[in-house]
DNA sequence: AGTGCGACCCGAACGC
DNA sequence: TGCGTTCGGGTCGCAC
């Protein structure tokens, strides 16, 4: 389940391995993934390179000499590299094969990811990329921008806080982890949020993000050949998925509710409706 | 416009 | 043990 840290993660890693190499060789075994037409995808791939490897929110940007490819993992989308004689695993859906006998391999179990070709020229325009809020570690993010985008909305806090024209990068699991943080309750509405409150959430989602980026930076230096980012936050997370658990301050049991459909984890003394 | 919810997927966890 | 059912994760598209 990548959230913006170990999307940033998988740039970083993918960024030392596979740039200018020569693209041999595109096989696409689940077509589905693939928003764009096939051949023309192949084609803006084939005899290129990858020149850089750039970050919006949770999208992955790979820069082509004419073209950017994007690649959102969703909830289980892995890049693996591998010597191109490997034989194809389950869940392997687009093998990208370079001139030196090495493939980038995109995983998912679930189906979920999507990639999508567009012109250079076009990025301005590509709603995927221009809707994008600010992210946790951007300046830009302020209690004000918050407030703003608070204004008026009657939803609750959590689902606001997954909104990615609010705020870029945050899931499920970060969304639980920052209001535990900043003592809010999940359910309060968004429109009562407070300034102070507001600084709370930008403080806790910084604080969560530079340590998952961190936490995946040291997870990858134990991958040898391959790279399958996973992360290992959850030795740290305080209410995620811990149901009945003593929460980490108070002791008290960890409630499961659903909000907006979504598994939501709190604690019922920490973060009182206020 | 804002909001709510099913669809997309499939493995893991659960219930019987 | 083996079956069927439920759940979850991010985002989109449709209905109200």
């Amino acid at each position: 389940m990548p959230e913006i840290a170990e999307v940033e993660t998988v740039r970083n890693v993918l960024k030392e391995k596979i740039l200018h190499k020569k693209i041999k060789n595109v096989n696409i075994l689940y077509s589905k993934i693939i928003e764009s037409d096939l051949d023309e995808f192949k084609n803006a791939l084939i005899g290129n390179e990858f020149e850089d490897i750039l970050r919006k929110g949770k999208w992955l940007i790979f820069a082509l000499k004419a073209h950017y490819l994007l690649s959102h993992l969703r909830m289980e989308g892995k890049y693996f590299i591998k010597d191109s004689k490997e034989e194809i695993v389950k869940h392997e859906h687009i093998i990208i094969s370079f001139a030196d006998g090495t493939d980038l391999r995109y995983h998912d179990t679930r189906k979920f990811g999507r990639m999508k070709l567009i012109k250079k020229e076009d990025l301005d325009k590509t709603i995927e990329i221009t809707k994008q809020g600010k992210e946790p570690l951007d300046k830009e993010l302020t209690s004000a921008y918050l407030l703003s985008k608070f204004k008026g909305k009657k939803l609750p806090i959590k689902t606001v806080l997954l909104d990615q024209e609010i705020i870029s990068g945050l899931g499920n699991i970060y969304a639980n982890e920052v209001l535990f943080a900043s003592r809010i309750n999940p359910s309060k509405k968004a429109s009562l949020i407070t300034k102070e409150e507001c600084e709370k959430i930008i403080a806790s989602s910084k604080k969560i993000v530079e340590k998952a980026i961190l936490m995946g930076g040291t997870t990858i230096k134990s991958y040898t050949s391959s790279l399958g980012v996973t992360g290992h936050y959850q030795d740290y997370l305080c209410v995620h998925k811990r149901e009945g658990l003593p929460c980490p301050v108070c002791g008290s049991p960890i409630k499961k509710i659903k909000i907006g459909g979504r598994s939501t984890y709190y604690c019922e003394k920490c973060q009182k409706d206020r």
